[in-house]
DNA sequence: ATAAAAGGTGCAAACGATTGCGAAATGCTT
DNA sequence: AAGCATTTCGCAATCGTTTGCACCTTTTAT
């Protein structure tokens, strides 16, 4: 069975291909009748336009890329949703690439949404990636790309972020409000910017609202190293009476380390979290977290992407929002 | 900036355009002189072929479907990520649909994969979705179609799911072999035939190996009706002495009421899930579950995927495959 | 009545690549 | 040197759609 074309339906009605085409687009040249005949007929058969003939025709290929290092993550698989969501309701298609923090499998990517001549990118840079050659030439073949969550440093380009300052802030100023003297603050890669920017807030807050505090500060790989991490300092220096866990995965990991040494919350250790929610809903007491929504960022990345567009042809101008975030109270602080 | 095509490489060699295409897939008919210059502009003008084009003319696009309920899912976001990989080292791109569970979103996910003209479609039915043509209309258009993990009830179609029967089994073995006298059962959607092979084989086991058992079966809406029927039990009538959850939602929300009711696990309760293995070890102790492995069957879907596609032309038989699972000691039984 | 203006439709080129077939150039044989 | 095979390459059609332009009817205005 082969598809339906717009000869195919000509040469049944005995009108020409552009009349179709043009019947099918509501196209004011042609009478109603016509159109009538021709939408019914199509029905019929059951036409469906070829994606392939009209992006190669228009060259805007209606389709959307978008890549993470992962996707099978409580913050980017929200992301995705979000934005596939979006992407349908405007008749775009999505295709999904996880760099895997691999800057081979990245540029590989990168290519494919070359090759398949994608509309727009929405891209989270992998961890390693220093070298931004292959997402510049995107620029240079009109690709718009939105960098969202980890994004490059450079500037001149469009990203949405979480508002990494005021997340660390409001996790100080939680920890602070709790009356809370001796931290233990987890965070992720050292390198990336999302790192630097809550650390920095984090550290510049308490320094300028409650300057006694201790504050211990720590780097985990991953959910293992975050677990010894935490049992390092709640085993050998008892003191700490709070940590704070920078993302899902660390939380993860210090969880497994109080639960492994049967502690409280909140009568032995307190917590804080910075999490899309999900995660911290799942102990007893529920943990206090600042919120960062994957759903909300993807959102604005979305509208952002459609700004972009409309903008085209004109001067492309950069931009860098920001999604807020809020403190949501647990049990745990 | 536009595009490089094989016309630019072809003007500024003083060669035809196809030879430029034969010599950049190696064909025999161009000379390796010919071949070399070719290859080396191509290369520095940046070449990269045009998908779309690819696509019209020969009919394939190197693009797959693939529709899942929610991406948001502990095992279809593992999937996901599996079929990603296979799909990537293949030369594919995939595409990645939601259907949120929506008949009609369903159906233009389908439409956008026909309109893409899709190779081929990883699909997981909606929970309501009985009327099949849409799908049907897919293998009219040769694009073939792998269903996983939910899948249509009717024969002679290509599906990969878990051994459910074998998952239900295993589980009530563990029950058994524990000892446990007094067992709640709690289920998903009990109009899906994953939830009555699970529940089938579950029973069915108890009656051949201990008839004696006692067995309370009930279905959870969602992470909130599963706390409530714990709850429920747990409270009202104290007996039960295992719950079993059929999904990570179900242990979810299971815990949720066991935490709340600050019962010890396994002391005065024993959990059993079957699961795809995160959430489980989020607790402490951590859950035994079955391993019910996303990453596995997108595996196995890709390969029956790629099996389907070289079978093609040839009578195209329907192979369901399964993928057995195993039991994951924890220590809550 | 006749010219001008709509109204409706078709022609043909274009998008970028693939490929069967034919043609030119080269080498080889005798 | 002529015939033949072989190597190397180009022509042109094709995939399905869009769109500027020209064309042919009707209306409408004068």
């Amino acid at each position: 069975m082969t598809n339906t074309t717009l000869k195919k339906i000509s040469e049944v009605l005995g009108l020409s291909i552009s009349t179709i085409s043009r019947a099918l687009k509501n196209h004011p040249d042609i009478s109603e009748k016509t159109k009538k005949k021709v939408v019914e007929l199509a029905k019929a058969l059951d036409y469906e336009p070829n994606a392939s003939a009209i992006q190669l025709r228009t060259q805007h290929s209606k389709i959307f890329g978008l890549m993470v290092p992962t996707i099978s993550n409580f913050f980017y698989d929200s992301f995705i949703a979000s934005v596939e969501e979006e992407s349908r309701k405007e008749g775009y298609s999505l295709i999904i690439l996880q760099s895997s923090n691999n800057i081979d499998i990245e540029n590989d990517n990168l290519k494919l949404c070359r090759q398949n001549r994608v509309t727009g990118l929405f891209a989270c840079l992998s961890t390693g990636t220093k070298d931004m050659s292959s997402f510049l030439k995107m620029k240079e073949l009109e690709i718009k790309t939105i960098f969202f969550d980890i994004v490059p440093e450079i500037t001149g380009l469009n990203k949405v972020c979480m508002a990494d300052a005021s997340v660390g802030e409001i996790a100080a100023e939680a920890i602070i409000d709790a009356n809370k003297k001796d931290i233990l603050a987890i965070f992720g890669n050292a390198n990336l910017s999302i790192t630097k920017k809550r650390e920095l807030s984090f550290k510049q807050y308490f320094n300028l609202k409650a300057p006694a505090t201790k504050l211990s500060i720590e780097y985990a790989r991953d959910i293992e190293n975050a677990t010894e991490i935490a049992l390092e300092h709640l085993t050998k220096k008892k003191t700490v009476d709070t940590i704070f866990c920078m993302s899902d995965e660390i939380l993860i990991g210090v969880m497994k380390a109080i639960q492994k040494l049967k502690l409280n919350i909140p009568a032995d250790i307190s917590i804080i979290a910075i999490s899309n929610g999900f995660i911290p809903t799942l102990f007893y007491p529920p943990i206090t977290y600042v919120e960062t929504s994957g759903y909300k960022l993807g959102k604005l990345a979305f509208k952002q992407m459609m700004e972009c567009l409309s903008n085209s042809g004109t001067e492309d101008l950069a931009i860098e929002t920001t999604v807020e975030s809020k403190l949501v109270k647990g049990g745990s602080l």
